[in-house]
RNA sequence: GUGGCGGUAGCUCAGUCGGUAGAGCUCCGGGUUGUGGUCCCGGUGGUCGCGGGUUCGAGUCCCGUCCGCCACCCCA
């Protein structure tokens, strides 16, 4: 039986590479122009991170990660999101003793165990950038303006940023508590969908509203607003972001029902909807996470970050016709069946080290056929080599024959 | 995880009523040409996703399974 990849994952194969590149080269250098610098974490970690992190009731948790032990019986977990390894790191390595905040990002793979469909995998990629040991607003809107400039940066320009705040501690759970009681007390007009989230995750009953029936959407509407329960510090919070997003000409919607799907999420929260119909549209999605570190072990830290995922990032940009370049070499040998190949691979070599790109037929290819392969080459100069001399032939001028022995320093000169 | 649609060459696809597998592109060779493009000729490439069933005979019909896609759920 023929062995395929895994269910969910996929290959990024050469032809795709320089278009990668594009996106993550792009991602590193506007997280340096903020100074943020990078960070790895092991694509495993203890299971409890998570589970203390996300949340056990999250859907993450419950369904999607890849949870097994090791030979020494320890629960081991793929992680399925990169922010609660990255403060995991930053408590491990003492960063809090640094200057703060600490500006983090990371290009990494995740994995979450679903059904896949076109731009949702069970290993894939994301970028996740985090600012740590801050509560200052003005990072919340960096990070929105940050990734906003890396859509507009590669002409993404079909897109949508979701707002909102969903509070702290200090409010939070009393408006959960409202809004409970309320649609309690409505339950026989909901439907057993909204229901469910009531006892799940009451604040998820609100969310996407707009695929609900119409008598519950009716009822949902009338419920008490998150927004109107935030404490003063959170009101104010959410309106520097804001003011500060304004300032720097970020265009958003405010979504007062835009609930994240992590337990770990505080104050601000937002979502990037890509261009694309569908399911799979978000593109990116973060928060702030004031009480994760806590919550971990540390001290009280407070911290905001997002994570976008690449293959739907690559997706939209398809969608916007983004293309990169593919790559070539600079210089390629053909060689002629009685020509001396030992000299041809040892020029080989020396333009190699040089520092030229140089790649020759290891194909047994016809003359016409390395010919072919050059141009495939994308190689601006191609010598050909013959038993006792060569031909020089430089993209759009005339062939220079060459002495074997002015071969090497031509190239080189 | 639930429901629906699909799977034939590396890619895009055709394959009639069930009768022993096809095209274009790609790739390799030859001719033409300005030694690479164009054009012409030829060739390589297949466990018809996999397994079972029905049948004299299955790419084709039936069941199962794997994978993909769409809609839910949830997300990146």
């Amino acid at each position: 039986m023929k062995i395929e990849a895994p269910r969910g994952t996929h290959d990024i194969i050469p032809a795709e590479q320089p278009l990668w590149q594009r996106v993550t080269g792009e991602m590193e250098r506007l997280c340096a122009l903020s100074g943020y610098r990078r960070i790895q974490t092991p694509v495993f970690e203890e299971t409890d991170l998570f589970q203390r992190t996300s949340g056990a009731g999250s859907d993450v948790v419950q369904k999607e990660m890849y949870t097994f032990t090791d030979r020494s019986d320890r629960s081991l977990t793929l992680r399925p999101e990169a922010t609660a390894p990255i403060c995991r790191a930053y408590l491990t390595h003492g960063l809090q003793q640094e200057p703060q905040p600490q500006k983090l990002f990371t290009i990494a793979p995740m994995y979450r165990y679903g059904r896949p469909g076109r731009g949702r995998y069970r290993e894939h990629w994301q970028l996740s950038v985090e600012a740590i040991g801050s509560d200052d607003p003005a990072l919340d809107a960096e990070l929105i303006h940050l990734f906003d400039t890396l859509l507009r940066t590669l002409a993404v320009t079909e897109y949508e940023l979701k707002l909102n705040s969903i509070g702290d501690p200090n409010c939070r759970p009393a408006y959960v508590e409202k809004l409970s009681a309320w649609l309690a007390g409505r339950a026989s007009e909901l439907d057993s969908d909204t229901r469910g989230k009531l006892r799940t995750s009451p604040l998820r009953a609100l969310d996407n509203l707009e695929a609900k029936p119409p008598g519950v959407q009716e009822v949902l509407r009338a419920a008490p607003a998150l927004g109107d329960s935030l404490c003063a510090a959170c009101v104010e919070h959410f309106a520097a972001v804001r003011a500060t997003l304004d300032a720097l000409g970020v265009a958003y919607t405010l979504v007062p029902t835009l609930v994240r799907g992590l337990d770990y999420y505080t104050r601000t929260t937002w979502e990037f909807k890509g261009p694309l119909d569908g399911a799979n549209s978000t593109i990116s999605g973060g928060g702030r996470y004031d009480g994760l570190i806590e919550e971990i072990g540390g001290p009280p830290t407070p911290g905001v970050g997002f994570g976008a995922g690449i293959e739907r990032l690559l997706l939209a940009l398809e969608d916007a016709g983004g293309s990169a370049e593919p790559t070539a070499i600079d210089v390629f040998l053909a060689v002629e069946p009685d020509a001396p190949r030992e000299l041809a691979l040892r020029w080989l070599s020396e333009l190699r080290a040089a520092g030229i790109a140089a790649d020759t037929d290891y194909a047994g290819r016809s003359l016409k056929g390395q010919l072919t392969q050059a141009g495939r080459s994308g190689a601006h100069t191609t010598v050909i080599v013959g038993p006792t001399e060569a031909v020089l032939r430089r993209q759009g001028a005339k062939d220079e024959p060459l002495a074997h022995a002015d071969v090497l320093g031509t190239l080189l000169g």
